[in-house]
DNA sequence: ACAAAAAATGCAATCGATTGTAAATAACGC
DNA sequence: GCGTTATTTACAATCGATTGCATTTTTTGT
């Protein structure tokens, strides 16, 4: 049995042209169904698998979705970041649900145009980008000419690009206020608040304090996003600060976990001596001991929801962006 | 300033053909640098990307490299097990530095070929399986017609397809070493031997335990490898165990920390009452409570060594399974 | 200044499918 | 049995680039 590569080589097989071949595998109501169900079967026998470029080429469709990770102005992020690897596994899941595969590139925005390189090369029907990372001029420049395009993270007004997040403020405002409703007056913020995202979270958090009338008991440490990274930042806050915090609002679940690493290193018993919250509602914070409390981003609606955002948009329809409710999960950390 | 999209309109415009622009894009030394000077500056100036689709139909390769992730014997496994994201990330970085694309899918082996839908589809040009599932033979009956593809997993002899992992046996002989070295006696084996891979761990415990006379000390939980599921299987086990183990070796550092949550749970200290070690060395070993002591097994350097050996295979050459050596993490759980 | 060699460009086939249209065959009524 | 519709199938253009070969242009030697 030789390996038929090619339309070509079963259509003289079965003596007809390819034309027919095509449209036989295509089930098209053109072909009668005697033949039809001959080359199907003759196609299955020499396990004929047409070829997905030239298909694609011709149809100008290529049933690829682009998804890029542009680390910028954290150096040292990997893929393998929990939170990108989870969005990555959702969109994953819901993409090849679709029929879509997933292109996957980590980029390192260093050159104006990093972005150029997938729109339009012909790769890929969409793109999807987790993070706006700084580069939000640079989406916004290409949103303009590139349609089907979609963002996950923080929506500000006045933006061109199409995203897909939480409700920031309202889930930094949801965090603080848990902490609140727990005892906690002495609040710490760990997060560098030059990421949108997190600037929202920290503005949240500042309204629930200011309500409470805890406004002047609040600590914002920048720490890095990078567990790696942070885990320095945390504990040198802890060993140096006057005042320990009663309440820790990590902007991240990664920071989080690095938060609650430094609390027992340093002997603190967590919800006992501090209470700590997280962002994301990751899987993980599951595995932590104590297990953590976090707000949850629902990151598979999200994923859901820009595939839904995208595929509206590689369609032609209009498709604005999209604000996800936040969601507090408690667990044992607070 | 009009869109250029192909390479057509670049020649119109130049007054040339495309076979000239086609050259004179890709530096050909048929062209005369003027003129390569002048459609490059064109090519810039209007933006133009080639077509890579028609690019990779007309030269016959892709620059893609699939990554499959099947899911076969376990149910409710997601792509953002933290193995296999972990994996996923080195690969991406990997590829994407030697210039190739990852076109990601999860695929749950259902119909019996589940991989011919990949192989000679045109849109790749070698393709990496993270874990073997339970799919040993349908690997081994397309390695023999398809050469450019490589397996993560464990490597037994006879086996067809090339496989790249760790030395399992050795990697459970030195975990159950370690665990005796601290003093442990009764050990229990948390994992399902029905996979390879966490057979061979087994195997290699037994050996080691034989050697202490130590054998009949051991205690095998089949424990699932999602965390969800993992959990309550050994919180059960603890529940019920009349004898308490005093040292515990997970089969993946999954397990593992659903160990260390059910212990806590317990009320049992880590190391104190009870040691752990796990299996991978995964990042998230470093976050946890108590950190996580466990058998590396450097999945960079696994990772780097599949693209290795995919690429050689691609240019034709032979290349064989590699079985790399795992390392002792002594973190804090031991 | 002219023939021969060298360099640059144009021409056209090709990759492997899809699809509109033309041609061939089958079915049908009277 | 013959003309007329319906069905099927074949033909050929097309998607957008690459590349061997033919052709034109430029350079070189004498």
């Amino acid at each position: 049995m030789s390996q038929i590569k090619t339309m070509k080589e079963l259509a003289d097989l079965a003596g007809v042209t390819t034309g027919t071949v095509s449209r036989a595998l295509s089930d098209s109501p053109l072909i009668s169904p005697k033949t039809r169900e001959r080359l199907q079967a003759l196609a299955r026998e020499h396990g004929f698998k047409p070829n997905l470029l030239a298909r694609n080429l011709r149809t100008q469709r290529t049933g690829a979705i682009g998804v890029l990770i542009p680390l910028g102005h954290e150096k040292g992020q990997h893929i393998s970041d929990p939170f990108f690897i989870t969005m990555l596994g959702y969109l994953a899941d819901e993409l090849t649900e679709r029929g879509y595969d997933l292109l996957l590139s980590r980029v390192i925005p260093e050159d104006e145009n990093w972005l150029d390189q997938y729109v339009g090369s012909g790769k890929i029907d969409g793109l999807i980008i987790i993070g706006q990372s700084n580069q939000s001029e640079t989406l916004d420049e290409v949103a303009a000419r590139y349609r089907p395009m979609v963002v996950w993270g923080g929506h500000a007004p006045g933006q061109a690009h199409c995203t897909v997040g939480s409700d920031n403020i309202l889930g930094g405002e949801m965090a603080a206020q848990h902490l609140i409703d727990r005892g906690c007056q002495r609040i710490a913020f760990f997060g560098d608040p030059q990421a949108l995202e997190i600037a929202q979270r920290l503005e949240g958090c500042k309204r629930a304090l200011a309500r409470a009338g805890l406004a002047d008991k609040l600590t914002v440490l920048p720490a890095h996003l990078v567990a790696e990274a942070a885990h320095p930042d945390i504990a040198g806050f802890l060993g140096s600060v006057s005042e320990r915090p009663q309440g820790i609002f990590a902007a991240s679940d990664v920071i989080a976990m690095s938060a609650l690493r430094a609390l027992a290193e340093y002997g603190l018993a967590v919800p006992g001596d501090v209470k700590v919250i997280g962002y994301d509602g990751l899987a993980i914070g599951e595995q932590t001991v104590p297990r953590l409390t976090s707000i949850s981003q629902d990151l598979r609606l999200g994923a859901t929801t820009m595939v839904d955002l995208l595929l509206r948009r590689i369609a032609g329809e209009e498709a604005g962006s999209v604000v996800l409710d936040p969601r507090l999960i408690v667990r044992m950390s607070s």
